[in-house]
This record gives structure tokens, C-alpha cells and sequence, in this order.
DNA sequence: CGTTTGTACAACCATTTGGTTGTATACAAG
DNA sequence: CTTGTATACAACCAAATGGTTGTACAAACG
């Protein structure tokens, strides 16, 4: 199964960024094994529900997560096929360095050569 | 093959953090190819010498490149374990995901889990 | 209705980031 | 030894980040 849409540098750029950060990473972690209102989110950490409104805003601009409304919620939800591309980009990097000395037109071309 | 030693949350942090820049990511992408002085890198970039040395500086401390002396310049080399051990990160959340609903024990406690 | 709950958003603030220039130092070459 | 090259590092600056508080509004509840 191929997902990847290619993507922009600015869009790498937001994704890694969010994921810079552990309180994120645990909103992602959290919301990729159940969805979550953005309250209930907020009552696990030790900061304002403004701040873990913005982080919630930071990973929905970078397409960690999605929100949608159920009632006056807004529920959070991971989406697994984004942190797929992110991890592609680093498999790519690392598919780079494995055919370093190759050269890449034979890869490419390689019919076995698919994910 | 493990490479896995785990990974705190600053480091996790400086990891994504210096990956979530254009010019830090080609750097990693070129040094991955072929080792590379700073200043023959500084060449490639629209920016100052003292820029690229503080973006190499940043890809230093997240270990995703390494720094040895040679003669008066320093070469710089990407680290593909720090990159596989980022990928990592985001494999472990996948599988957070593809888990979601079975029970962390059995997986745990299954002989034929490993990698 | 009025009250409470969940969210949005603006304004503000300290710190970090990503760039600059300038100065100092180390090594290589004449 | 002098000169040029590669690097290091400090000081500075604008913009972005990660937090705060306060205000406003919409939906659920009594």
C-alpha cells in the first residue's frame, strides 16, 4: 500500500515540528489509540487548556491529527497515514545511504523495489 | 538488529527538532551520500558560513550527524543509526495504532514478538 | 430562561530560533 | 614568518514558540 502524496518542504517542516515536542507526541499517542475531546486532553497535563488547545492547533496544521465536532467538543483524532509519510521520508533518507554508492537509475528501476 | 538505546524526551525533541528545517534535511541527505567539510556545505547555501556551521552545530547535538577534524577543516558525516532510531520512534506509533484495540499484555508476553 | 461546560481567540510575555557581522584562533602554504 | 583559509564563537536582532490570562460564544443542562 503506497500513501505518499509527495510533500511540500514547509509541510515536512510543520510535521517534524510537531513532533518536536513531548507533550504532542503523547496527544498524538493518545489520540491514535482512542479520539479525545480537546478537555479531556487538557486535564492530563499540567499546563492551561489554551496551551493544549494550541499544541492540538499545532498538529492539526502539520496533518498529525484531525478534529471534528460531536456536540460542543471537539474531538481529536491521530491520523496514522500522516505519521506514515513521516516515517517514509526517514526511510527514504535511509534507502539513500544504503545505495550510496549505486547507482540510483538500476533502483529505480528494480520491479522488486516496492512498499 | 537492534539499535535501539532508548531515547529521552529531550533528545526526541532534538531529533525532530533539527529535522524540521530545509536546509538542516539537505544537509543530512548530502552527508549521508558523502562526508563533507562546513565550508564546502556553506557553498551550497544561500546564507552565511556562521549560519550553516550553527545548523551543523544543531544536527550535532541531536546526533544526527557526527564531526571529526581533518587538517583545518571539520568533516561532517550523517549518522544513519540516529536516523533509523528516529524512524524508530515513529514505527513504535504506528504499531500503537495498528494495536489499538488487543491487549499490550499478549503482545508483550509473546516469545515471537521481537526484532 | 439562566448557568455551566467546552471551545475559540486575542493580547501579552519570556525564551528560543535562525539569521547576521565581527573577532579570534588553528592550520596550511609560500 | 607571513599570509590565506577553515573554523569557532560572541553579540546582536527579528521572528517564532510555548506558555499565560481574559473575553466571547455556543451547546447542554436544570
Amino acid at each position: 500500500m503506497v500513501v505518499q502524496t509527495d510533500l511540500s518542504d514547509a509541510e515536512v517542516d510543520r510535521i517534524f515540528r510537531a513532533l518536536a515536542d513531548r507533550t504532542r507526541r503523547d496527544i498524538v499517542r493518545r489520540t491514535l489509540l482512542r479520539e479525545a475531546s480537546v478537555s479531556e486532553l487538557a486535564a492530563d497535563y499540567d499546563m492551561s487548556f489554551a496551551a493544549v488547545q494550541k499544541h492540538v492547533a499545532v498538529l492539526k496544521e502539520a496533518g498529525l491529527v484531525v478534529k471534528h465536532p460531536r456536540g460542543r467538543q471537539r474531538i481529536v483524532r491521530a491520523d496514522p497515514d500522516q505519521i506514515a509519510r513521516a516515517r517514509h521520508l526517514l526511510v527514504r533518507l535511509e534507502e539513500l545511504w544504503r545505495d550510496r554508492f549505486g547507482q540510483l537509475d538500476d533502483v529505480l528501476a528494480d520491479p522488486t523495489t516496492q512498499e
